[in-house]
DNA sequence: CTACTTAGTTGTGAATTACAACTTTCTGGT
DNA sequence: ACCAGAAAGTTGTAATTCACAACTAAGTAG
């Protein structure tokens, strides 16, 4: 279906892991045959990761918040609409997603200039220091977590990742 | 205002892997820079996706009780605290998850015969009936959903995230 | 035999999210 | 210019999920 190539292997990687997957005795590789499984369980592992490390700042224990704090870092007067669409979450949810930013006073909401109905979301001196933080803890969690793939494999793993994700919000349109 | 407000991509602008990641006119590549997103995204496309084709079976909407039936399926007898252990949740959790499946009858409890405190779980035919669906359903979106994963890939893709997911298992204990 | 540990349950509260209904504003067709 | 419908955002509400604390019952170690 679709046309992009993906680099092949190298050889290191196809040596390791070859021991079957047990847990508490059991040997889950009933379970484990699926992408599905092992990306939910690897989103349980990496958010709870993540929140620990976020601890400290007032974006934790959130999927949406830290998303919606670097878009609007990022992008000035970016909407929540805009925001609920990357997230896939409804707008009811993104609004209080951005509540919870509001309050904690990493941002804050204007009138957009071009329409009334719509809102223009920009970031606070506090808000930006708190964005470089969480990008900070993302990139040591990136590190520290993800240390054991080979450098060369990371790009081929994150490729497949995108890949994978493009695919996916498509089929979901 | 500093949002560029550019037309959606078609379909073809995505066939190539080094295309910028926009959505809703923002490039999000801030975001996508990390494993940690990539994976968070997936697991909630994934869950919705797989919640949609469970929808008729009383284990939808659960992360907890798909990977609770399919043990107790394979391991007759199998301890709610083992399964607490592969599913990374407390115990408190994990109960209420049974009592979940017990209710619909598709497993039932017992006492364990060597420790008293502890109970054995046993598989229904209904509830094996149950699992037979659910691991079609699993085989179904593997299919429809990863398709763009060319067979070799696929393997390659398989192991990394297996490896991904022993590594973080092994770093939180 | 006492103290500690383990298995499981119940109580409770916090957090997340979706759906419905509502207001305000914009847009398109006539 | 007007009216119908769409779109942006908010509020209400209800369901779900999950963790922490406290509890009982049963096993274990000294």
């Amino acid at each position: 279906m679709t046309t992009d190539r993906t680099p092949p292997m190298t050889d290191t990687d196809r040596t390791h892991d070859e021991e079957p997957l047990t847990l508490a005795g059991l040997q889950i590789d009933v379970l484990a045959g699926a992408f599905s499984w092992y990306i939910r369980s690897l989103d349980f592992v990496v958010s709870r990761d993540l929140d620990q490390r976020m601890g400290h700042l007032d974006v934790a224990k959130g999927k949406g918040k830290i998303t919606a704090l670097l878009l609007v870092d990022r992008y000035p007067g970016v909407r929540p609409s805009q925001i609920a669409e990357v997230l896939m979450r409804d707008r009811p949810t993104t609004g209080r997603i951005i509540d919870a930013l509001v309050k904690a006073g990493d941002i804050r909401r204007e009138a957009d200039a071009d329409d009334q109905r719509a809102h223009a979301l920009f970031i606070t001196e506090r808000g930006h220091e708190v964005a470089e933080q969480v990008r900070n803890v993302i990139q040591l969690q990136e590190d520290e977590f993800f240390d054991f793939i080979e450098p060369e494999d990371r790009e081929v793993f994150m490729r497949m990742l995108k890949r994978a994700y493009l695919n996916m919000r498509k089929k979901l349109e």
